[in-house]
DNA sequence: ACCCTATGTGAATATCTATTCACATTTTGC
DNA sequence: GCAAAATGTGAATAGATATTCACATAGGGT
């Protein structure tokens, strides 16, 4: 018996939350819609009032993972007009965001929410290449204005930078959060803002 | 009723082969014992014959992609001493591998494998790390002999290198095989080596 | 206060999957 | 040739999971 009856709205955000941090903590594979009931508070199939499928919560947190992505795309973009120095912060953020929510790797690299349907694979694909465009717009900006070596292919560029995450993600899983994402982001940031820079 | 019985030898390849084969075409999660014996022409049963579970030849294939992995390893340090040009060799191999072995990539990522399970996850990280510590290995010797920049850590661009290939599988397997691996890979290594080589 | 809607429950259902088990047949070794 | 072992089959089983459905109750609006 739940403590309360809550509208849907509150449910619904309980219920992605509680997504997000099981999908932390087990992987998308083993999330059942049993196990975000208890966690949330109510029985399985009161789940079923707010969302019409178990589909459409994940659909939900992988939304919410994205939203928080963009929104450190548009901050970064917003505090500085120099393209390096935009990198550099976005890249930053993102190790920062995987270290607080860390469903979003797993949300990220698993089949299990978008690889083994082709409409969900298309749109992830979409939703990344928009990601790989926004960085590529920064690197050309930066190439106009000096900051970023113009003998180099933007997107070629795009495509590294975002090279500079799976590791450190895959690694820091593995190790079970042992791996320092920090420093070797840092360092990675260093080669690579060396190589990129304008001489 | 299949057309012939054969020896647990010959049946276990093949069931990996079909492994394989089908994680490559759907993934893990979408692998039933029910299509693997549809696959080899048994019914799915008769899988119990020459493995214990599921799991067991989950194991086994990642054995097997493991093995081809480490067989490219040895190939390229057989064929040169240079550093870098072992580096590229293995970068093109890998990608070679990619291509061909598509269940490879699927394998790697998939948390159906072993990142929810303690132990075997604890074996991926080794096997990760031993992977890496043989580019750090090589990069070392790179810069023994003058190749490579002997003021950068060698495991950081061990990791950095690594890091040329995620990004390229995804981006592979979310366009469905449209995307130029290929060409990616050859434009990232022309800027990585540029950034290592020594001076 | 009453009625309707929204929300929660518990039981049932359907589906799927991995695996076991008893029987059948083929293959191998002596 | 015979017996044992290896391999294959088909039915059954157990477990897990997502979801539906009928009933119950709380909350909001009039």
């Amino acid at each position: 018996m739940a403590l309360e009856k809550l509208g849907t709205e509150i449910r619904r955000e309980q219920i992605v939350e509680a997504a997000l941090s099981l999908i932390a903590a087990q992987g998308v594979r083993r999330l059942s819609v049993a196990a975000l009931a208890r966690r949330v508070g109510l029985v399985p199939s009161a789940l079923y009032r707010h969302f019409k499928s178990k589909q459409e919560i994940l659909d939900a947190a992988v939304q919410l993972v994205q939203r928080r992505g963009l929104d450190n795309l548009k901050e970064v973009c917003a505090s500085t007009p120099n393209a390096l120095e935009r990198l550099k912060l976005l890249l930053m953020r993102v190790i920062k965001m995987i270290r607080e929510l860390q469903a979003m790797p797993r949300i990220v690299f698993s089949e299990g929410v978008s690889a083994d349907h082709p409409e969900r694979k298309r749109q992830a694909y979409v939703i990344l290449t928009g990601f790989l465009s926004a960085i590529e717009g920064i690197m050309r900006e930066g190439q106009e204005r000096g900051e970023v070596r113009t003998d180099l292919d933007a997107k070629t560029l795009a495509v590294m930078f975002w090279g500079m995450l799976p590791p450190v993600v895959i690694l820091w899983h593995m190790s079970d959060g042992a791996f320092d994402v920090t420093r070797q982001a840092e360092r990675s940031w260093e080669l690579f803002s060396e190589a990129i820079r304008a001489r």
